[in-house]
DNA sequence: CCTCCGGATACCCTGCGGGTATGGCGATTG
DNA sequence: CAATCGCCATACCCGCAGGGTATCCGGAGG
């Protein structure tokens, strides 16, 4: 016989209350096969848990039965409820990629959102550039990802999340900060400071594009390393060009310049497969609705 | 119905075996009783926690029960262990007090032993000055006391652990480091440093009077702090004494000196209360005796 | 010495958990 | 496409673990 979970509760009923008939009360239950089940306990472990005489108290080997009892039995309680919980998606976890643009605001938002609605939900979080979150969503790795150019594949499913318009990252002493705003072409001859070309190579066109139709010429620098590197701009004649969600996010010692042209807007995306049937990704997924929804991410700003 | 640790056993061997007849097989059971209380369980938490068409696979609330009842089992397993150990006081928690001079070599040395022979025991140790400890002792705070000059009381037992010789411990430089052993009149007009003196009485008696039977005038300087503080000396006409175990690990800076007089051993002693039943009390005195009988405490050296 | 309180013992009985036989559904194969 | 096989579900039976009632016993208090 194996000890289970009704004896821990009688023994911890016995302790707590300090006698076998209050305990039985308790437990609504008679005393006698209480005090039965105790002693075959007892008997089975070869250890006594409690004196009886001249009252009821507990052994040392009583006592650490108790400690380990009571969590192993609040632990318990969480079970049925964690699964249930998770059986609406409320309890789990949900692993989200996303491409560094969206670190700015939007993912802190899905996050903080996810979060307050459904407290048992953790969200994994992992930035990266889209050729590994592209080989990540395929592997099952990650169970959703926020990102602007992925492949089109006919097991994801896809829904635009935010529409943004370009803004300039400059140095703080630009000459065209002070306007706050500015065309393309006013950085005409000036350095186009861009990531790694392999690990964004829509993006990179999108962005070359939108500098030649303007007719001008640019200087290129390409920064060797992921993530921000390219908005360390070291002068006052290089400029990069960001989603507009990255405004009073930038690094210290540069500064957003709106741009004016007209110009398709940048989609940020959330991407997961259709055969993925998380509930727990579900309730993201309506979560981030809602969020773009209420913050208007829909009308590029 | 309560979910008990017969169902968490079931639904693990489902999942882990990947189907209904093998987990039956594992749990030495017919499948047809297995598939009822699995279906019972889901019924009562309104929740399914496999897919069984086309394959048996656990659904994103099955792999949420089955990860929480793991940890349950596992805990459950040590539960029964533990409470054997701890009947023979092989698993529990003392609580040992000791003044600072037993840090040096004593105190390290009993609980390794008491780690190595019996590893579910943890020994909590705190150090504290003597009158501390002898509170703590009738308080209950501590199940055991390694002190020099504790208050004799009925309820006390005590035992006396190890004998030392006097070291002096002095700068570096100090003119007598380079003999080795000197004889307390060496020290003669030197400034003899000490802790407070309140908060060991006795070992401050028993030092001055040695210092006094020598027929030599001293200077003196209390310590304000506790600690090791009175061991700062300073200059090359300070000295502390302390017990022989601190040779070779006092401050760097400083060096001991063996003090030749024929004086008193120090005693170190463990003290406890008689009305203690703790058996993992026991097991540390044992060892302890044990520690003290292989290393030869009990002549000064 | 008696009483009373509380745990232990003796004995009964019900229902839960497990067994056997069999049905049903989906996938695989000639 | 039919037949077969594998595997889980359903139906029904049974034994015993666990709970109930009645009673005994030991120690503390008056």
């Amino acid at each position: 016989m194996a000890i289970d979970l009704r004896l821990m509760r009688y023994v911890l009923a016995v302790a707590e209350e300090g006698g076998f008939q209050r305990a039985a009360k308790r437990l609504v239950m008679a005393q006698p096969p209480l005090s039965r089940q105790i002693r075959n306990l007892e008997r089975e472990l070869g250890v006594t848990l409690f004196e009886r005489r001249p009252t009821v108290r507990l052994t040392e080997a009583g006592r650490v039965f108790v400690e380990s009892a009571r969590t192993i039995l609040a632990e318990s309680d969480r079970l049925a409820e964690r699964t249930v919980l998770a059986s609406r998606g409320e309890y789990g976890t949900i692993r989200v990629g996303y491409i560094y643009s969206a670190v700015f605001e939007t993912l802190p938002r899905l996050v903080a959102a996810t979060g307050r609605s459904h407290p048992g939900v953790t969200v994994y979080v992992r930035d990266a550039w889209t050729p590994e979150l592209d080989a990540a969503l395929l592997a099952d790795t990650y169970d959703l990802v926020l990102s602007r150019d992925l492949p089109q594949r006919p097991e994801y499913r896809r829904e635009t999340l935010r529409r943004e318009r370009l803004v300039a990252v400059v140095d703080e002493g630009h000459p065209l900060v002070r306007h706050g705003r500015a065309g393309l072409r006013d950085f005409a001859g000036q350095r186009f400071c861009h990531p790694p070309r392999h690990l964004a190579p829509d993006r990179y066109h999108f962005m070359t594009t939108a500098l030649e139709r303007t007719g001008e010429t640019f200087e290129r620098w390409e920064s060797p390393i992921h993530g921000l590197g390219h908005l360390d701009l070291g002068d006052r004649r290089s400029f990069a060009l960001v989603a507009g969600s990255a405004v009073g996010q930038v690094p210290v010692g540069t500064a957003t310049i709106a741009i004016t042209d007209d110009l398709p807007a940048l989609e940020l995306q959330m991407v997961w497969k259709r055969d993925n049937t998380s509930a727990t990704l579900e309730i993201f997924i309506d979560n981030a609705r809602g969020v773009a929804h209420r913050e208007g991410w829909n009308d590029p700003a």
